[in-house]
DNA sequence: GGCCGGCATTGAACTAGGACAAGAAAATCA
DNA sequence: TGATTTTCTTGTCCTAGTTCAATGCCGGCC
């Protein structure tokens, strides 16, 4: 049950024996069935999870239902709206699983109280949401700069597993495209 | 000279007058003229710079020499290539400062011994990440989500002053559109 | 096995925004 | 002050991507 997260912790932060069981002792398993929101919209979020198994999807979606994917993440990523689980306010995103799911969770007290326990994580964390910053201003970018095919072709590269586990329109929904030009895109690429 | 990060350290972090001042004695003060190139793409960026006074922009460009605008900084702003900065790795980006500009660095080394000196600030630069990831997030989905008259008065929103400060093509390219656009845009904003 | 709902494809018509070009206006500087 | 460079505007034509609608497809479920 903690061996995913347990190597995960191994590479990133060294802990010694008894840090990682406190760490392992805060912890809440959870599974949850394929397509269970775990945010909506204008809720507070009170979870940071790890994910052991499975695959989610966080977007938004704006006055006139049109969605954005902002993540897909699947197995050692951890998942939160970071904004509304620190200042406890609520969210403007939805968080959704699009398989089954197993999940390791931190509550805000429980990620409080490691932290007071365990301070070094505090650097750990740091470091995992600056790595996160510098990727979405790389694909910020991408969106801004390049064409609908490039996108593509960027995001199968970047992401190999991906389009084999969600639904392509989701991924259309990512790259900020319609769900019908990706389909004519990759015809075209097919066609070479 | 150091009247305006004091304050701003007192509204973001609660520190003792002795850390205060170690603070203060680690910084390095120093002023650049208009249109100098802190950090070009392909360097290291070894600062972590407040700003005192003045006006920055980070942005990228591609092979074809187009332009993107991540950000633009204006008094009270930390800028940097944190990615960069953090695991000394090449930057992909350029930071420009756009007006006469005083600035209070921190240099990799001096950061790290701030950190091992002052370790509750570990918190106040991690909380600014987040707050910049969040902000960034919402940005990626009004880049796709919405039309570039929106992108605009929403801009003029939250960046009130920016406007007098920059040149609107820069704006153009931070909205993720062209400057012959932003200014039809504007004529018929004007018109109403 | 048949039905149903989500998903992908394709085509035709449309549009937001881009590219290019040429001036006008404003800022910079000697 | 005038000269030069940078910025902004306006018009025309063009295209990448959208929207809408129709069709087919696959997988799940009774």
């Amino acid at each position: 049950m903690f061996d995913r997260i347990n190597t995960y912790m191994i590479n990133h932060a060294n802990l010694t024996a008894e840090e990682l069981s406190y760490f392992n002792s805060i912890l809440q398993f959870k599974t949850f069935p394929k397509k269970t929101i775990l945010l909506h919209e204008g809720e507070i979020c009170n979870f940071e999870a790890f994910i052991n198994k499975g695959c989610i999807r966080m977007y938004y979606i704006d006055e006139n239902g049109f969605e954005v994917t902002l993540q897909f993440a699947i197995e050692d990523w951890w998942v939160s709206d970071i904004a509304s689980f620190h200042d406890q306010k609520p969210s403007n995103m939805f968080i959704e699983t699009l398989e089954e799911c197993e999940l390791l969770i931190l509550s805000p007290q429980s990620k409080e109280s490691l932290l007071s326990h365990v301070p070094q994580l505090e650097r750990m964390f740091r470091i995992l949401v600056q790595r996160n910053l510098s990727s979405l201003q790389g694909r910020l970018f991408k969106t801004i700069a390049t064409s609908a095919q490039d996108k593509y072709l960027d995001f199968i590269k970047r992401y190999p597993t991906i389009p084999q586990r969600v639904p392509q329109h989701y991924i259309a929904s990512y790259l900020g495209i319609s769900a019908e030009f990706l389909s004519k895109v990759r015809t075209k690429l097919a066609k070479k």
